[in-house]
RNA sequence: GGUCGGAUGGCCGAGAGGCGAGGCUCAGGACUGCAAAUCCUGCUACACGGGUUCAAAUCCCGUUCCGACCUCCA
């Protein structure tokens, strides 16, 4: 596996190129992905980014990678605050809500827990002590009003992520300069408001800025230099600038690299909550299965698009039930579970950036070859091949025989296979002596209840819908 | 105004100078009592206008259209 970890080859928005992936510690890597805001329950373009960023963690440890992934958990903002006065509950209760439903769509669509799950409200001590570096090296100031600022033009490297210039930035109206140096500067720490929750610190109670949090938790977890950092295209600015800000800043190096995932859109419009079009995923839920949805999220490529619409959603459920049923037949024919393995071509695929979409198109190759296998009755021919695409699926997150998709459909699984089988052994009946009226009511009414029913030369097998 | 990205066949979606990605749909065929599943075959495109090249979807120049960030955003 050391062969396919020299091999990984990863997009760094930072040089927007694709280059060897270097870890800071052979055998080891450290990534940090900024998680939710927990204001509402999570759309599909939040859990695009869990999908994503968790198959390249199962990559990773694939490869033979010790990886530790940190995804934080933003669980005090304004919108939190807002939402708690508008519901009249406190700010806790919204943020352990919607944390929760997160959770519960995370695991829905398999993204693996992470190694470690912070809350920006426990680590209000790391953001002080990073707060108080800040300001003993000149870096921030607290003016007196409670809020504690980064001073942006006393940096160098400030928007190298985002190649912008300082001055070529749309002037913010609503910029007060009562107290900041400059409209740019940015808050690291808010002075309490009436009503608000606080935190004490040496320049007033308040509450943490936005960017502060991801810093002083990177660093808690992952130390002053990491290998990659990821999140969603439209935090490379202001937040991952302010955060390289920070922790520069600060004199840590920070992340190695910084990893992107690009939109779930509709309408070629980016999906989001504001323009009204987002779609949550405990509804699409609804009309597909987890395994499904994680699918179609995960086969474009993560730096693409991805144009959401329910047909297109369909399409491919309707092409992942062909692979699914593929392994499910390859394990009847072999009488044996199937060993998942990593072929060349898909390791080829995912060192080349994560190219998931090309991994698929292997991935199809060798459906193909299997499913031609079992007509011709090749067992090691179908056994490599079933292999092959298990091995794939897992690393995809979507192997159909995950216990965590299996779930509790399969208590029942044995009554049922005995009364189907109990229709079959009529029907089987019926067709020797070429009664196909009797066959072909049984078939029918199995049809109606939702059950496909195959004839096989070794007999007939059913499937649910 | 600045920065970044996109436009590919009926649909989704890769690729990024030359051997037609793949999936879905559709049509035909094989198999089947008929189906289903599977396999085979077919339909074969790169927004527009120039240019470079033996060769351009891919490189260069220009144009049009769409989107994102610069306020909270995955």
């Amino acid at each position: 596996m050391t062969k396919l970890a020299s091999d990984l080859n990863l997009y760094n928005t930072a040089d927007r190129a694709v280059s060897k992936f270097v870890p800071l510690e052979a055998g080891k890597v450290g990534i940090y992905l900024c998680g939710a805001t927990v204001q509402a329950p999570p759309h599909i373009g939040h859990i695009r980014s869990g999908v994503n960023f968790d198959i390249l963690r199962r990559w990773l440890t694939a490869i033979g990678y010790d990886v530790t992934f940190v995804r934080n958990v933003t669980d005090i903002d304004d919108k939190i605050l807002h939402k708690a006065v508008h519901e009249d509950i406190p700010w806790w209760a919204v943020a352990m809500k919607y944390e929760r439903a997160f959770s519960d769509a995370y695991a829905a669509l398999n993204v693996l827990p992470p190694t470690y799950e912070p809350r920006a409200t426990g680590h209000i001590t790391q953001m002080i002590e990073l707060m108080e570096a800040l300001i003993a090296n000149g870096s921030a100031y607290a003016p007196g009003n409670g809020d504690v600022y980064l001073e942006v033009r006393k940096l160098k490297s400030y928007l190298t992520l985002s190649n912008q210039k300082l001055d070529d930035l749309q002037s913010a109206d609503d910029a007060d300069l009562t107290f900041k140096k400059d409209p740019r500067d940015f808050a690291l720490w808010k002075a309490a408001k009436p009503g608000d929750p606080s935190w004490p610190t040496p320049w007033g109670d308040g509450r943490p800025g936005w960017h502060l949090e991801c810093s002083a938790m990177a660093h808690a977890y992952l130390g002053e230099a990491f290998d990659i950092h990821g999140g969603g295209l439209d935090l490379i600015f202001p937040h991952h600038e302010n955060e390289i800000a920070q922790s520069e800043s600060a004199g840590w190096k920070f992340a190695n690299i910084w990893m992107h995932n690009a939109w779930v859109t509709t309408s070629g419009e980016k999906m989001s909550k504001s323009l009204g079009n987002s779609l949550q995923v405990m509804e699409i839920l609804k009309k597909v299965r987890g395994i499904e949805l994680r699918w179609y999220l995960g086969s474009a490529h993560y730096r693409s698009m991805l144009e959401f619409s329910f047909e297109a959603l369909e399409e491919s459920s309707v092409n992942f039930r062909r692979i699914e049923g593929f392994l499910q037949r390859a394990r009847e024919v072999l009488k044996s579970e199937i060993e998942p393995s990593i072929s060349s071509e898909f390791a080829k695929a995912m060192n080349n950036d994560l190219a998931v979409p090309q991994a698929l198109a292997d991935i199809s190759e060798a459906v193909r070859i299997g499913n031609s296998a079992i007509t011709e009755n090749d067992l090691t021919a179908l056994a490599k091949s079933a292999s092959e695409v298990r091995g794939a699926l897992s690393i995809l997150g979507c192997d159909p025989f995950d216990p965590i998709f299996a779930g509790a459909a399969n208590t029942k699984k044995e009554l049922l296979d005995g009364l189907i089988s109990l229709a079959l052994e009529q029907r089987t009946a019926a067709r020797a002596r070429k009664d196909f009226a009797a066959s072909d009511a049984i078939r029918d009414s199995l049809t109606a209840l939702g059950i496909t029913i195959e004839d096989t030369p070794t007999g007939s097998r059913w499937t649910v819908n």
